[in-house]
Parts: structure tokens; C-alpha cells; sequence
DNA sequence: ACGCGTTGGTAAACGGTGTTTACACCAGAT
DNA sequence: ATCTGGTGTAAACACCGTTTACCAACGCGT
């Protein structure tokens, strides 16, 4: 089973290392920290020697923020463990609320990876993207479940069919690369935009609070959530069926 | 009327050149690339002399947020000169485009003002806010007249009350700053809540396209922000009276 | 008209950064 | 035992923010 040999063994190690060390340095004194140097100093070897692993610092950066998106959808996904499958409006919310917690948690993190232009020079074609993937698994294997009323289908405008076809493509090819069994008709473009409506929402909502953006202070942020939250579902016609 | 003498004018004149200088820097070539020794190179200058304006590079980039925002504020005022001051929400559509427009029209502009966490080891006690002034005048004003049907007072919860009347005082004293008369009846909390329902919801759909963070491609963006203004008008029942 | 202090600028230097190049070294395969 | 490739280092380059010391010119009071 130990295909590897003792060598990329060792790569490997070092390797996590690195990144571990870079979101140690992000999370404790600021991105501006997040320094070759730095990293290699706390690491004891030079900088240069990280080159053998990434071929620039923005490289690095770049999986790092992988990384973070892979523990935030760890966390989502362990928080969604605790659900009855059964509860689809609970799950939703579970997700919501832990997007929220999350972000609150490492405003850092949250920084790097959502309010980072990464479309402004990067790579506009292939979405490498790095929440994206969180999301349509997620969302996508919750939304399976036929246990919600979602918005009809004639209710999504016209303009958006097309894109929702697509989004729901993905969402449905990214749940059966799970190796999840697929029916063709669940996961219907309502539910799609739904989704779309939920993620505009959250997005906003947790961005603004993670960068007090908001007009005033606002001193009871957890129950103006809660009530984006209730209006959300409410609005969605998010109920049992 | 020259009040100022000829070293201030220069001063001022320099100062202004920095500025502006550090904007283009900011735009064409993104914000690692306003480095003090750039500036002072575009400008004829050596690197040290921009010390004798500011005390640290970060404070210079303060002042540019300050600029943006300035800039911004205009825009939209210029906007709304072309609305007859009668028909309110034709006024709050036009802001709400134009914040958008602006945003698309200004991505690093806008990543820099609305993205960056200011408070996290800022100053979170005053709000030298950037671009609350803007939003506090521009909107204040706007909804002095009392030509709309805002949600009434009951249906904003309990819990955000609080936190509007101080928001409610804020844009009255904003607004009064401004030597506008204001009777003290109009703004009711109701429309504070309906304002703070409008930013959320703009801001999370304007950084989503600036960041393009949508989980799926979005072709047609302006339609999906009109579907969004429609909802929101709609929501908060923004008709005439 | 003369000094003189303030002001806006420079040159040099310090420590820090990303990145490249050339060179050492050691593990593993031949 | 030798070759080879991967891992690290040292030195260097160019750039950065910032500080210090110095300089020259302007504006003002006498």
C-alpha cells in the first residue's frame, strides 16, 4: 500500500509543512506576512529551497487558499453529519449558518479566499475555482433529497435558464463524481436558482460582517442573520413537503 | 479669496499629484503596484520626499480611499441631478445602478474600499468611515421626501430597533450637516431598516460580480442585478404614494 | 537688504522582500 | 563504485518602506 517511496514521502511532509506554516503566519499576523522568508525561517531552511516546491510565492498562495477551502468544506460537511437526511430546511440552514461561523472565524481566510480578484488577472476559462467545488458538492447532495417544495420551474426568469442548465449540470456531475447514484429529474432549475439566491444573500450578508462594511454598528449581528436567514427561506418557499 | 499663499497652493498642488498618481499606479497595474519609490519616480521625485505628505505608505492609501470614495459620491450625485426629486424610487434605482456601474467600471478601486478589512487591527472605535458618509448623505437626502410608502415601524423586528434609531440620528445629522432643513418626523425607522436591507443585498450582488465568486457563470449579469432590484423594491413595498 | 528659520527636496543607508543562479550534497538506481 | 537527480544552500540582483543627515531655496521680520 506505501507506494510512495521514503522520499516523496518526505516531499510530501515538508510540503504540508509549507502550507501549514504560510496559514500559521496568515492567521496570526496578516497576509503582508506571509513571506518566503518567513515561512522558510520558521521551517529552518532558506527561502530559495521552496522554490523546489512552488514556483512562486503567488503559487504558494494559491494553494493555500485550496487548502483553506478544503477545511472550510471539511467543517460544512462534518456540522451537516449531525442532521437527519430526512430535514433538508435544516440542512440548508446548517450549511448557512456554518458559512457564517466560519468566516467569522477566520476572517483571514475568509479575506484571502472570497474578496480576492482572483478573475482580474488570473485564469478567466477553467474554473480551478475554489469554492465552487464546496458548494456544488454540497449543496448539490443536500438538494438530491426531494423533500422540499422549491421554486417552480416558471418562476425562474427566462434569462437565466440557460445558466441554471449549466449550473445544474455541474451540480449533478459533481455529485455523481462522488459516486453517488443520480436520478435525471431530481434537482430541478428552480432549485438551482435557489441556490443562486441563497449564495447572493450569505455571500453579502458574511462579507459585510467580516469587513464591517455595514452603515452603522449594528450590535446584535447573530439575529440580523437569523432573520436574512427566516426571510430566505420564507422567500425561497423553503418547507417540508 | 487666494487666502493660501503660493507654498501652499504648490504643497497642495504635489499633494494632489501623489494622489492621483498612486490612483493610476492602482489601476492600471493593481494594488501591489503603488509602491512609494513608483510614485516618486512618475512624479520626478525621490521616494523619501513623499514623507514630507504622508507618514507611511499606509496612510497615503488611506487618503486614496478617501479619494475613491469622494469620487464615487460625486458620480452618484451627478446621477441623481438627472432625476426629478419627485419620484423617489426612481432616485434609489439609480443609485443602486450606478454603485454597480461604478464597482464594474472600478474593480480595484472597489476591492479597495469595500474589501479590505479595515477594523481588523484598524481603529473600530470611529467611524472615519470611507464610504458611510456616502451612503448616510446620498440616501438620507433621497428618502427625506416622503414620497414613498416604506415598511411601517412594526414590521422592522425588535431587535434591530435600537441600532436603527442610532442609524435613524446618523443620517438626520448627516443630512443636517449638510444645511438642509429636516423636520423631525420624516426617516422613520421603518426606512432605515429598508435602507440597510437595500446595502446588504447590493453590496453582496456588486462584490459577487466585481469578484466573480458567482459558483457558476453568469452571462447575463444585468439582468440578474434588475431581477434583484425588482425583488428588492417589491420587498420592501417601495411604491409611490 | 539682510539674516534666518521653515519647508520641500536629495543622497545614502538599513533591513526586508521575491527571485535567479551557481554550487554542494546525499539518496537511490545502475 | 559510479552516475544521476532531487533537495538544499550561499550569493547576488532588483526592488521595497523607512530613517537619517544634509542641502537649498523660499518667505518673513527686522
Amino acid at each position: 500500500m506505501s507506494e510512495p517511496t521514503r522520499r516523496e514521502r518526505a516531499r510530501a511532509a515538508t510540503d504540508r509543512d509549507i502550507r501549514q506554516q504560510a496559514r500559521t503566519l496568515l492567521v496570526n499576523e496578516g497576509p503582508e506576512a506571509v513571506t518566503l522568508r518567513a515561512i522558510a525561517r520558521q521551517l529552518g531552511i532558506t527561502a530559495p529551497a521552496l522554490y523546489r516546491y512552488y514556483s512562486s510565492r503567488e503559487d504558494l498562495v494559491h494553494h493555500v487558499r485550496m487548502d483553506i477551502c478544503a477545511d472550510l468544506a471539511e467543517e460544512l460537511t462534518t456540522d451537516l453529519a449531525g442532521i437527519p437526511e430526512t430535514d433538508t430546511v435544516t440542512q440548508v440552514l446548517t450549511i448557512c449558518r456554518g458559512f457564517r461561523r466560519w468566516a467569522l472565524a477566520h476572517p483571514r481566510e475568509f479575506t484571502m479566499v472570497f474578496a480576492s480578484p482572483t478573475g482580474m488577472s488570473g485564469s478567466p476559462e477553467l474554473k480551478s475555482d475554489p469554492f465552487g467545488q464546496i458548494f456544488l458538492s454540497v449543496a448539490g447532495k443536500v438538494l438530491m433529497a426531494k423533500q422540499i417544495t422549491p421554486p417552480s420551474d416558471d418562476e425562474v426568469p427566462e434569462v437565466m435558464r440557460a445558466d441554471l442548465e449549466h449550473f445544474r449540470a455541474d451540480m449533478l456531475a459533481t455529485v455523481a463524481a462522488t459516486g453517488v447514484e443520480v436520478p435525471d429529474d431530481v434537482l430541478s432549475i428552480g432549485t438551482a436558482y435557489m441556490v443562486l439566491q441563497f449564495w447572493i444573500r450569505l455571500y453579502g450578508q458574511v462579507a459585510l460582517e467580516v469587513f464591517e462594511h455595514f452603515p452603522f454598528v449594528v450590535s446584535n449581528t447573530d439575529a440580523l442573520f437569523e432573520i436574512m436567514l427566516a426571510g430566505l427561506v420564507q422567500e425561497a418557499g423553503l418547507t417540508i413537503e
